[in-house]
DNA sequence: GCAATTTAGTTTATATTATAAACTAGTTTG
DNA sequence: CAAACTAGTTTATAATATAAACTAAATTGC
């Protein structure tokens, strides 16, 4: 009847992460952390998961001298994230 | 940023249970199994979570000689269900 | 110029949660 | 009356989320 939700997605945190990915499709790891205040450890944990299901892209490069990781949604991730919403709508009766 | 999402609704089988009874007010537990598609167990176990939560009310009973279980959603159940909507709204910009 | 603090993360350990397996108690059926 | 089924609960295990501890380099204050 209902729909499996999606259980990589159906996490706050990692939901936080891909609804910001949505709107700006790019994004510092400082940024995610500063919008979603999650831990950096949580956070790091988290996006390694996304990458993991190739939903995002992750870059580690530097800006400056200080390291920096930039994470990106993918065409894969974008999908996943419309597929949720649409199967958590069956759900909400939206 | 975020509001945070209630834990308690934040569940695959809870949202599903409160989905239904959001329908239908009041069902049986074996109700609940077959359109769930949960094991009993689990079922049991979230039902029990829900009822602590005051989110739904359950009354043990009889239907002839076998046992019935009979889960009502409460008004509490009903308002935290719609706040988890309206918050969840923000995370999938709906 | 070097100790203390801060930044940017990762790894690992722990707490929480979800799920399934095992169990109880009574019922129906051949 | 034994076997199988119904309607659950309890308990054990697996999965997940979170925080604490750690690494490594950069910056700041004295």
């Amino acid at each position: 009847m209902l729909k499996k939700l999606d259980p990589l997605l159906h996490s706050e945190l990692r939901l936080a992460i891909m609804s910001l990915l949505i709107s700006v499709k790019k994004a510092e790891f400082t940024y995610l952390k500063e919008q979603t205040e999650a831990t950096a450890g949580n956070l790091s944990v988290q996006v390694t998961k996304l990458e993991n299901a190739a939903y995002i892209i992750v870059e580690k490069g530097y800006k400056g001298k200080m390291p920096q990781t930039v994470c990106t949604i993918t065409e894969k991730g974008i999908e996943a994230f419309e597929k949720y919403v649409k199967d958590l709508k069956e759900y909400l009766k939206l």
